[in-house]
RNA sequence: GCCCGGAUGGCGGAAUCGGCAGACGCGAUGGUCUCAAACACCAUUGUCCGCAAGGGCGUGCGGGUUCGAGUCCCGCUCCGGGCACCA
């Protein structure tokens, strides 16, 4: 093995010698330090592809680095085995999803081993095991007792192509199924929903602490859209009804000149006026029939996008009436409906009030030469009595101390965050654990009867209804609280509810006792690094937070752990021309055949090389021949690190300069290598080793290179380094090397002598006026009166000078001399 | 429209605190080895002028600050992402 580098041959061998012993496998009484590594969990759509390669690389990478570094490293996978795609198939192809399902998780399991990551294979949860439905299905009663899940009747997003329903999270700004991409349609529909709006603050608040991307940190701060203002009532003349208006700017009331209510707020039907009824119900009708995409697009012009009600609203600030009107671009589902509309100050009221007429009175003094219309900016409240003068922030605070002194509106926040609804109308999901009862409502199955499984013997319709819905056995059952025939529900839980609570159960995923042992996730939560792509900033990453507050409110996971994931690395995607690698785009580039050509650890080293890890990555004619250069790259390790290149110098002897030389660099790649690493910098760690195995097969070869003892720790190092990265060849030459008892990865990880990282001598510039002029060698300690004095000495200096003076002379040392003339 | 990123050779990228632009790799060119090739190894490789020594130009565009800017500031262009009648 040891005459040329075989990845085949020594990737198989290590494989198998990993999983006899159990590598990596950490139990909960570890008495090292715990850490916990977690890539995100992958929906198991058959074998791997790059962008599960470059995750689980970044993951391992990181498992068997901590490791070295002395920690208990918690390393469990498991698989999204719920969801859609294999009820697809099933629907297609007739093969059960249990059937389906299970064949792709051999295959990815089979992928991720021949990448040669490290887990501990007996934690693996997959979402469709009886035992793990049983717990999620315990979960979801829980919040039920806890008033955290609740069914209610809503307006919700049908996708007509999936036959479900969805979650907001999951419909995308187009109004299109993030899945399928057909356009969602509003459907009125009995749902279930999770509560996640009660901890829309903490969630919101939780996010200054966590050391995440700022990127994703953003994106959730605006999902979840707090703003600020103030609610209060609205007297409609001549009736005794009042309509309640949310503001953020209660400073700008006085310019208040209509009232705008969406065209489904209740209290339409009421106050129209008789003679303007017809007219307004037309609007209304009209309204309705549009789909959201059209009503929300804001082309068509103003003068068709509302309705005048005849009915006038009392303006508590100025004591004046003003119309109400109906329209479009005013949204039941957010604040209360109605708004009160200041054109002086809002654009979209701007432009209403120009399409029909209505006064326009600014409260906010624009600055001078203003030429826009609405102004938003911050300005000396006018024409509002008793807040003229005042700046924005506290005539706001002004106007909503005098609203709750005449008790009809008070301080509120809205938030954009919706409640999460997690029904489904599928088949292969978690069943929601509850029946229906004709006398009792809805009545939980008892835990000792969970979990509810799903039924094996089902229809799979073409046309894409649930099974369960059709299935006698499963939908009839007795209600366990009358013993009365009742019906079972129907519905499967969002698969987003598996991923929501894995992490923790991975901490003791044996247990038939509880859902989560609140001892092992006391040791082992939060998770210390979480690493998984940036298309899950909202969703999942958003539902996991609010799980694991909500786990710990109802007592079943620890109380203290209120965020899940410490820190967060989200990696970039691998594209092709731009757009994302996928199956259903026919564009996938499968590791398979890296794997059966250059091997594993190329493939892992490319990844790693390649850019940096949060960027994207366009993979392109050219990817080929730079796996070729990793792969040649490590053909280099192969022969420094299993002997056959020795030249005469390399043999026993005293120390020369070249020996002293190669030490230092020793030191300074381990220094560089550690740091690139712990910065996430994987690409720039590769290029020192790159540039180290460079610089020693000059030693190698040269007539005056260093003695063995030198190259031998240099090479050890080197390995040590690289064994984290590059697992099976740094395993097989360390073996080769130290014998069959001394493992690469039981190294511990190296630490530089700072002495030796210290460099003595420094390559100091000279510049006149800028430019370069000259480059000496100094002394790393050198004084400024000496580095000047060198500099002018310097012969390109005194030649580029002219004779003329030094006007004046900026000294960096020992990096950098300027003369300026 | 608003909010975040980004733009550096033929290509992927580096430059961590305002101080040598282009590390490392790919590709290309030349060479060594070989009967020949593959492999491997060595060298050159931003661009323009020049036989050379050397010099000019150069980090999307236009300004600015500074002895000095890929890096900081102001104003744009283009690309990517998020949010978007959210009151």
């Amino acid at each position: 093995m040891a005459e040329h580098y075989d990845p085949q041959a020594v990737e198989a061998k290590w494989q198998r010698r990993w999983a006899e012993e159990g590598a990596y496998q950490v139990d909960n009484d570890d008495p090292r330090p715990p850490y916990y590594v977690l890539c995100m969990y992958p929906y198991p759509s058959g074998p791997a592809h790059q962008g599960h390669v470059r995750n689980y690389t970044f993951g391992d990478l990181l498992v068997r680095r901590r490791t070295m570094q002395g920690y208990a490293v918690l390393s469990p996978i498991g698989f999204d085995s719920f969801g859609l795609p294999a009820e697809n198939a099933a629907i297609k192809t007739g093969v059960h999803p249990r059937i389906f399902t299970e064949a792709r998780i051999g295959e990815l399991k089979s992928s991720l081993q021949r990448l040669g990551a490290s887990y501990d294979w007996r934690r693996v949860i997959r979402s469709h095991d009886p035992l793990y439905m049983r717990w999620n299905q315990v979960i979801f009663q829980k919040f039920l007792d806890a008033g955290l899940a609740y069914r209610k009747n809503a307006p919700v997003n049908w996708c007509p192509g999936c036959h479900t329903v969805l979650a907001n999270e999951q419909v995308l700004p187009n109004g299109t199924c993030e899945r399928s991409g057909d356009l969602v349609v509003k459907r009125d529909l009995e749902q279930w929903f999770f509560r996640i709006t009660a901890y829309a603050d903490e969630l919101l608040d939780a996010l200054d602490d966590l050391d995440w991307p700022e990127r994703v940190k953003t994106m959730q701060r605006n999902w979840i859209g707090r703003s600020e203002g103030a609610e209060f009532d609205l007297a409609v003349a001549g009736t005794g009804e009042s309509i309640r208006v949310f503001t953020t700017r209660p400073d700008t009331s006085f310019g208040m000149t209509f009232v705008v209510l969406a065209p489904e707020h209740p209290l339409v039907e009421v106050i129209v006026a008789e003679e303007r009824r017809a007219e307004v119900r037309a609007f209304v009708e009209r309204v309705r029939s549009e789909s959201d995409i059209e009503r929300q697009s804001g082309e068509a012009p103003f003068e068709r996008r509302g309705v005048f009600t005849g009915a006038r609203a009392l303006n508590p600030f100025t004591g004046q009436e003003v119309p109400i009107y109906l329209a479009d671009y005013v949204l039941m589902s957010y604040g209360t409906g109605a708004i009160m509309a200041v054109p002086g100050e809002d654009q979209r009221d701007w432009e209403f009030a120009t399409a029909y007429g209505l006064p326009i009175v600014r409260t906010v003094a624009p600055p001078e030469g203003w030429e826009g219309e609405a102004y938003t900016g911050d300005g000396p409240a006018i024409n509002s009595r008793w807040l003229d003068g005042l700046g924005v922030a506290a005539a706001k605070a002004r106007a909503i101390t005098w609203l709750e002194e005449q008790g009809i509106g008070k301080r509120t926040v809205n938030y954009r965050l919706r409640d999460w609804l997690l029904s489904r109308q599928r088949y292969w999901g978690c069943p929601i654990p509850v029946v229906h009862c004709p006398g009792c409502g809805i009545v939980k199955v008892p835990e000792d009867q969970l979990p509810v499984l799903l039924p094996d013997d089902v229809e799979f319709r073409p046309t894409g209804e649930s099974p369960l819905r059709y299935h006698e056995g499963f939908l009839r059952t007795t209600c366990p609280e009358c013993g009365g025939p009742a019906e079972r529900e129907t519905d499967t839980m969002d698969t987003f509810v598996d991923s929501s609570w894995y992490f923790e159960r991975f901490c003791e995923p044996w247990t038939a006792e509880v859902p989560i042992d609140q001892a092992a996730a006391r040791r082992w939560m939060p998770v210390d690094q979480y690493i998984g792509g940036i298309e899950h900033a909202i969703l999942h990453l958003l539902y996991a937070r609010f799980y694991t507050r909500a786990l710990g409110e109802v007592g079943l996971a620890p109380k203290e752990v209120r965020e899940p994931f410490e820190r967060l690395f989200t990696q970039g995607m691998i594209t092709m021309d731009g757009s994302k690698m996928s199956k259903s785009k026919g564009n996938l580039i499968a590791p398979e055949r890296y794997f059966a050509g250059v091997g594993a650890d190329s493939l892992r080293l490319f990844h790693l090389f390649v850019g940096p890890p949060g960027d994207d990555f366009d993979w392109s004619d050219q990817t080929d021949q730079m796996i070729e250069g990793c792969h040649r790259f490590l053909g280099r390790v192969w022969r420094l690190g299993a002997g056959g290149l020795e030249r005469a110098t390399l043999v026993d002897r005293d120390p020369t300069e070249a020996d002293r030389d190669l030490e230092k660099d020793t030191h300074r790649l381990i220094d560089r290598f550690s740091r690139d690493c712990d910065r996430w910098s994987y690409n720039t760690a590769v290029a020192a080793a790159m540039e180290f195995v460079n610089t020693l097969y000059r030693h190698v070869q040269a007539a005056e290179g260093a003695r063995r003892a030198t190259v031998d720790f240099a090479v050890d190092s080197l390995l040590v380094l690289l064994a984290p990265m590059v697992p099976h060849i740094t395993a097989e030459l360390w073996e080769l090397r130290h014998g069959v008892g001394s493992a690469v990865h039981a190294q511990p990880w190296p630490v530089a002598d700072p002495a030796l990282v210290k460099v003595d001598t420094v390559t100091m510039v000279v510049q006149v006026n800028g430019r370069l002029r000259a480059r000496l060698e100094v002394d790393a300690h050198i004084g400024e009166d000496e580095a000047v004095a060198l500099a002018l000495a310097a012969p390109k200096v005194a030649e580029s000078l002219e004779g003329r003076r030094a006007a004046k002379v900026v000294a960096r040392p020992p990096r950098l001399v300027n003369v300026v003339v």
